[in-house]
DNA sequence: TTGACAGGCAACCGTTTGGTTGCCTATTAT
DNA sequence: ATAATAGGCAACCAAACGGTTGCCTGTCAA
């Protein structure tokens, strides 16, 4: 769960995943098309996002395919934000009560 | 967004919004109980989470209560996490169909 | 078979990060 | 008034991060 925080927190990686997303299995040469990076940096942004299981390779001849893994983006949904959900709805009656509590 | 991203990064962090979630409205001594680390370090963490806009703060007095505010955490979900669940439907079926191409 | 192409590996570098220590200020309780 | 309490501020430090350059390996096409 960490690594997949902390692969999220860079910039750079979250549109590395936006454009697989938008085409799904390309090769490294392909992601690096654009991007204001040499291909050694985009590497390792890609095995970062690989280790956090974000992604997923296929050699084939010789070049890497790269998949996008939607699974730890939907866990995070459902284990961490869900758990938010709720208080998004009581958060401002409840610090109004809190404040009226505090200055009796 | 991207400072949400980047504050969510760290576990010190999440933890500290576990623990407002669990209870709001806690002060800065509060907060530090049971963590090993020092308060000033505690402070770092609630400073980055507040300019996230995570957490808000008022000062009672000689104290300063910290309030989770969820709605950035929310907007992640919609605007972000939303994106990829259509992907975690297709996504075995459309990797299979395409390697079934590549090998053609 | 020899280039060209796709990618891997490692050393290095400046900046950011997460943490510390030390000291200062403001508020409250005795 | 004074001491204790809650917190703020700044300097410093090691480690991690994001990126670079340089070079090497494996695969495909002419």
């Amino acid at each position: 769960m960490d690594e997949v925080f902390k692969a999220l927190a860079d910039p750079s990686r979250r549109s590395l995943l936006d454009r697989l997303h938008a085409r799904n299995g390309q090769t490294l040469l392909e992601l690096c098309d654009g991007l204001a990076m040499t291909r050694q940096a985009v590497t390792k942004h890609l095995g970062i996002l690989e280790a956090a299981n974000l992604v997923t390779t296929l050699r084939h001849g010789r070049e890497k395919l790269h998949y996008l893994n939607p699974v730890p983006i939907h866990e995070i949904g459902e284990r961490w934000i869900r758990k938010f959900e709720r208080d998004r709805l009581v958060a401002l009656g409840t610090l109004k009560r809190q404040l009226e509590k505090r200055d009796e």
